[in-house]
DNA sequence: TTGTCTATAATTAGCTA
DNA sequence: GTAGCTAATTATAGACA
């Protein structure tokens, strides 16, 4: 949402990075406000970074008290049940990958393959380390994919 | 950003709010994730819903506790010297609040009264429960200066 | 419900001053 | 570092399968 794409991965000028995440911050801050508001739900954030000496926490310290305890409270059965791991990421990256490629370009055999690769990928891991490396498995390919498509045109 | 603009309070409708709820949690913990790689930085989040029994977290519980552990081992001082109240985002709001005001017509009274008469709730207001209140106020104004406005057109 | 689609609304990257 | 400005990207509301 800008003049350019953003690549997925630090941001190597200072300057940028910190207006960067000034922005984003404050961006992301809202909309967990709309949240809370749209569907009547408690949510707090905490944000360590090197801008701030502590650690910046949305909406206020009492909530996230209040929160955190909650959490503490619960039988760690439930914490973990109902715990979200990147997996729902994931595949919402899996997801916008597909779409991307799809409009990019007309069908072609390599793409079908590189894409049924990536579903395999994901479906075997089920811990976190797993799902960034097959994310990362997932760009490479999509970019090996993109070059093939390219050399095809 | 979607058909329609939303308006900023409960969606009453069950099955909308529900559907709304999914699509928004799963943008905002991409944003999340996006932010912590592209400024490398921690950070976590906490959502309480009726959609689920437990609280879910991003990005799993492991890291949440870890950033909590920090957060309690902060001083006291630190933790609210640093700690964001809803202020940041309330002048966002009102930035997004002027600004739509002024593309929507040409400058009028009544407008920049209203305005200056947000400004003021806003600089008094030092707590949440203020800040909120003071949101209110943003609001129910702008609506007024709306219809005005209209009236003069 | 649960997932696509797509027209629009909203965010934001890079500029400028 | 900050603030304001758009062009461009991204998120999503409502419709529909």
């Amino acid at each position: 949402m800008g003049r350019r794409k953003v690549r997925h991965r630090l941001i190597s000028d200072n300057s940028t990075r910190r207006v960067t995440f000034r922005k984003r911050k404050d961006g992301l801050l809202k909309k967990l406000n709309e949240l809370t508001i749209l569907c009547d739900l408690q949510a707090c954030a905490i944000i360590y970074s090197d801008y701030k000496e502590g650690p910046e926490v949305w909406p206020n310290r009492t909530e996230v008290r209040v929160l955190l305890d909650q959490l503490s409270a619960l039988p760690l059965e439930k914490q973990t049940k109902y715990m979200m791991d990147q997996k729902d990421l994931m595949n919402r990256m899996i997801q916008d990958a597909k779409k991307k490629l799809e409009k990019e370009q007309t069908h072609s055999r390599a793409m079908e393959l590189g894409l049924i690769a990536s579903s395999n990928v994901l479906k075997d891991a089920d811990h976190s380390e797993d799902l960034i490396k097959a994310a990362e498995v997932v760009e490479k390919r999509i970019s090996v994919i993109r070059e093939r498509i390219q050399g095809l045109e």
